[in-house]
DNA sequence: CGAGGAGCGA
DNA sequence: ACGTCGCTCCTCGA
């Protein structure tokens, strides 16, 4: 019940901005009913729900469900059969996810506990060197007993806060780390703790014996900027990097004996939107004419053409972090550099494309006198609190309000190669599936024979759902198991 | 059972 | 005050 008012009653999670009525006000608001109140089952007693006659709670919670259905098919007739979008996109999409989730990823639980039996040994190893240094017994998995033992009792110098007190997160803990051999400890016991706990035994409880497969389920209702979820298991968050954490993803294989794991993912989809939607001439330029992005915003961040490998990162990430309206306070964290360093980096980025610096200004002033932002498809994300009159809300909903059209319209771009790959892998009687999304990457089992064609087709139907003066660009990683796909 | 902290991904 | 959006695990107090 819960989840239909939460997640498909528009007008709410298209602004989160907006006070949330509850299903009593809904009710009033929408059908003039008023509906049952807690209190008047419970009476003036207040007694124990499962006190009350089998009767009335039956009339209450059947209200509950039924003012839910009406509300969800009042929003039907608002909101999803009048947006275009969702008929040539979510409905079809739907068949494309269920097949996904019912296909399912093979995953290998001997792997797993392989991994599983390694980590086992170093947590027993971190626990007893931490234990020795606090020399008291205490659960290093409770943040309010790593810091009593850390900053009371050992003394040690504290300063990031958190909502109830004083934060123990890796941030904190690795500024320790040198002075404090502990800080480091806890800090792999976390590692070691979080990868066995959420991938290593999250995983294998999932597991589908029969097939050793298992079954994520994608919602399209969930995320605020279109993008899909995944859950039971988040198939989204799978550790990507270097070393023990990438090894989780070499438990998951293809299907046959055979087969490979072939991923496609955009390339900078995100820089790219951003050229086109900006029609910066710089921009789409650097793209144009194949120069590497990076390496020409670091030509003006630097002056030089031969920047170094440092200079580099910090031009991809000023490329990237500027999508995100970052300040340079949050930059210059982000990358370690002083924070007026990181204001004459952006500052730069903005003269050197400056259509990026008036598109984002347009959109801002767009939203704050329609209220809503849109995305070349169309779909539009109301944010009427963007005129709040405190300036940092107004600032916060400012940057929701410029990243909205580029992380949606991507999405967008995304979920539409689903629905045209799925179409051409059905009318080829392809064996070959499509087993994963993870945002912006698209992962497939590809049987042998089949290896040539999806290279070639695959990446030509991503790169041309949207015509635009620059192409998106899209990588290809082939690998026997999903590690080997980078 | 739910809030809060922590940490993974894009 | 200082990127956004998600999901899952654990602890702890009601």
């Amino acid at each position: 019940m819960a989840k239909f008012y939460d997640t498909l009653l528009w007008e709410y999670i298209s602004d989160p901005g907006k006070k949330w009525l509850s299903l009593d006000d809904l009710a009033e608001k929408y059908f003039d009913y008023k509906m049952i109140s807690y209190d008047e089952v419970t009476g003036k007693s207040q007694i124990n729900f499962k006190e009350v006659s089998l009767e009335e709670a039956s009339i209450y919670s059947w209200e509950d469900v039924y003012i839910t259905a009406k509300i969800y098919a009042e929003q039907q007739k608002k909101w999803i059969i009048s947006d275009k979008t969702l008929n040539d996109i979510e409905i079809p999409l739907l068949e494309v996810l269920k097949n996904m989730e019912v296909t399912g990823v093979r995953i290998s639980k001997e792997k797993l506990q392989e991994i599983g039996k390694y980590l086992a040994e170093e947590i027993i190893k971190e626990e007893k060197i931490i234990l020795e240094i606090a020399w008291e017994n205490f659960n290093i998995k409770s943040p309010k007993q790593v810091w009593d033992i850390l900053f009371s009792k050992m003394g040690l110098p504290q300063w990031k806060k958190t909502k109830t007190g004083y934060s123990v997160d890796s941030e904190v803990l690795e500024s320790l780390a040198f002075h404090y051999p502990i800080a480091r400890h806890i800090v792999n016991y976390r590692q070691y703790t979080k990868l066995q706990s959420t991938y290593v035994e999250g995983l294998s409880k999932l597991i589908y014996e029969p097939t050793s497969t298992i079954h994520t389920s994608y919602n399209q209702t969930i995320a605020s900027t279109g993008r899909l979820s995944s859950t039971n298991p988040n198939l989204q968050n799978i550790p990507a990097s270097n070393g023990l954490w990438g090894s989780i993803r070499e438990a998951f294989l293809p299907f046959g004996e055979n087969d490979v794991l072939v991923s496609f993912d955009y390339s900078q989809i995100e820089v790219r939107l951003l050229a086109i939607m900006s029609e910066d001439e710089n921009l789409l330029g650097s793209f144009q004419n194949g120069v590497d992005i990076h390496a020409n915003t670091g030509y003006f961040l630097f002056g030089k053409d031969d920047i170094s490998s440092d200079e580099r990162r910090i031009a991809k990430a000023v490329n990237f972090w500027v999508i995100y309206g970052i300040s340079p306070f949050g930059l210059s964290k982000m990358i370690g550099i002083p924070q007026n360093e990181a204001r004459e980096y952006i500052n730069k980025f903005y003269e050197q494309y400056p259509k990026v610096g008036d598109f984002f200004k347009k959109t801002i002033e767009f939203c704050e006198k329609h209220g809503y932002v849109e995305t070349i498809f169309g779909r539009k994300r109301f944010i009427t609190s963007i005129n709040d009159s405190n300036s940092i809300i107004k600032k916060a909903w400012e940057r929701e309000a410029i990243n909205m059209p580029i992380q949606w319209t991507s999405a967008d771009i995304i979920k539409l190669a689903m629905i045209q790959i799925d179409t051409f892998l059905r009318e080829k009687n392809m064996q070959s599936k499509m087993i994963m999304q993870v945002h912006d990457e698209l992962v497939f089992n590809v049987v042998s024979e089949e290896f040539e064609i999806i290279k070639k087709e695959i990446p030509a139907i991503m790169e041309h759902i949207i015509s635009a003066p620059i192409s998106l660009k899209v990588d290809m990683w082939v690998g026997k198991n999903w590690r080997e796909c980078k």
